[in-house]
RNA sequence: GCAGGGGUUCCCGAGUGGCCAAAGGGAUCAGACUGUAAAUCUGACGCGCAAGCUUCGGUGGUUCGAAUCCACCCCCCUGCACCA
């Protein structure tokens, strides 16, 4: 066997991913051997977002320290629904539309685990494949039975929903926390899991599936619940102005994602450093150690960005990010040349050929058209503010009747291209039409 | 089905005939300050460059004038009843 990274929890503990845990301690005990372990991601969407990347590293770290992680994909659970701390009763998706989620984020979660390394080579399983066919009197009558609706009703996750004025909870999704314990059951059968993994939110369905297994099989397994992951400030975490943070690069370029991670706050760095690189504890509490001794701009947010947006895009992601936040925010971008230009495009700067008839709409118009503002007014608030810079030049809210004059072939970079930065920190490069 | 309570601009939540594009808070955006931070201050925050236009679950009324009043309808919640 494969040898056992004994000091795996520790490590874990040490980082602060450890929220909850079933078993008293025995858990510990338990790792000592290489184990199997699941955590289950519901297709609610076509990818994930970095919300489940704390679970998805955490698997991976089980891995490498040789255990045996399965990634279950919930193609059953997710036509149902985990009402979970949610505050209100969601709708249901078509079965065909979550069968096409089903199948983007199973390729998504397997490039964070290792499917060809020996005896402990990860899986990927959908719990629709032991739910499917299942009989209604046969759930009722086999699982059903061991679950007590007092003992449900009870739970934290569902209070809200329960006793909450002004909404309820259907019977289908009071009905989740069933089909998740018995995927636990259901792969400690098959593949003799014996733990599951999960966010903190999961805790109840997590030992919903730990009883279910002891009462069908006798069995003893596991649970561990990871933190939710907070801000300093308090507002949502994995949230922009331009929305989620995707794990996809079609809907988050890496650029993007690269500068979500460098953005972080003083506060939380450190913290994310832990929960999100798999560098060492000792190391992280380094960096954080010089950047207090150095005074000014700390080099964690460049460390945590290129940690994350490698592990998640790739080295090819990375320097395409690295290429584009250098070249905006400290080249000179009338600099670039022709084919930096047509870089900067091809790796996820957004960008856009102007109209052809540009010249007759207003600046304003051509801006939000391009996608730079979701309205008007914060184009018109910045132009007043002369904080819409085209190609290094400030322009005003006296231009905007003149796109024609902003977008003059005469001031383009290479004849063609236009850098429009609007505010601090959001970049459009249009190119002349034809 | 019956009774009661609700549906307000991204979220929470005021507003109960004109002073309401609609208080306050949150989130978000921009500016100053900075480190592409934080905190703080300033401005914006339905749409429109603007004149102006369109909103307060839906439809129709009353009125000079409605988010506010009336009627009907839709949806949500709570309880009761029905199903037995």
């Amino acid at each position: 066997m494969a040898g056992v990274d004994t000091t795996l929890l520790k490590d874990l503990d040490r980082r602060g991913l450890i929220n909850q845990a079933t078993g008293d301690g025995e858990l510990t005990e338990h790792l000592a051997h290489s184990r199997t372990l699941y955590c289950g991601f519901d297709p609610t969407a076509d990818s994930l977002h970095i919300g489940s990347l704390v679970p998805l590293l955490t698997l991976k770290r089980f891995q490498a320290a040789g255990h045996r992680p399965i990634a279950l994909v919930g193609g059953a659970t997710g036509l149902i629904g985990d009402p979970s701390f949610k505050a209100q009763e969601r709708s249901l998706n078509t079965p065909d539309v979550v069968a096409g989620w089903v199948d983007k984020i199973r390729a998504q979660v397997s490039q964070f685990i290792d499917f060809d390394c020996g005896e402990n080579s990860a899986t990927v399983v959908n719990n629709l494949d032991w739910t499917q066919n299942l009989n209604v009197l046969d759930f009722l009558r086999e699982v059903g039975k061991h679950f007590s609706v007092n003992n449900m009703v009870n739970k934290e996750s569902v209070k809200q929903r329960i006793q909450r004025e002004g909404e309820g909870i259907s019977f289908t999704e009071f009905s989740y926390m069933l089909l998740q314990s018995m995927d636990f059951s259901e792969l400690y059968q098959r593949e003799s899991c014996t733990l599951q993994i999960g966010g903190s939110d999961q805790w109840g369905n997590i030992t919903g599936g730990v009883d279910l297994t002891r009462r069908q099989h006798r069995g003893k397994v596991f649970g561990l619940t990871l933190p939710l992951v907070t801000k300093a400030d308090g507002t949502k975490f994995g949230k922009t102005e331009s929305g989620t943070i995707w794990l996809d690069p079609k809907r988050t370029s890496p650029y993007a994602f690269y500068q979500f991670w460098l953005n972080t706050a003083d506060a939380d760095v450190y913290k994310f450093l832990r929960y999100f690189t798999f560098l060492g504890v000792d190391e992280i509490d380094a960096i954080e150690r010089a950047d207090a001794e150095r005074a000014g701009k700390p080099k964690a947010q460049g460390i945590l960005a290129r940690e994350v947006t490698r592990e998640v895009h790739g080295e090819e992601g990375l320097a395409a990010a690295e290429r584009i936040s250098a070249a905006l925010f400290s080249g000179e971008i009338t600099e670039l040349s022709a084919s930096d230009l047509e870089q900067l495009r091809q790796d996820g700067l957004p960008s856009s050929e102007l109209p052809a008839d540009f010249g007759e709409q207003s600046l304003i118009h051509v801006l939000v058209e391009a996608g730079m503002a979701p309205s008007g007014k914060p184009v018109k608030d910045a132009l007043g503010r002369k904080a819409v810079i085209v190609n290094g030049q400030p322009v005003g809210i006296e231009s905007n009747g003149e796109p024609a004059a902003v977008f003059a072939p005469g001031s383009a970079l290479h004849d063609r291209y236009f850098i429009v930065r609007l505010g601090k920190k959001k970049y459009h490069l249009f190119a002349l039409p034809g």
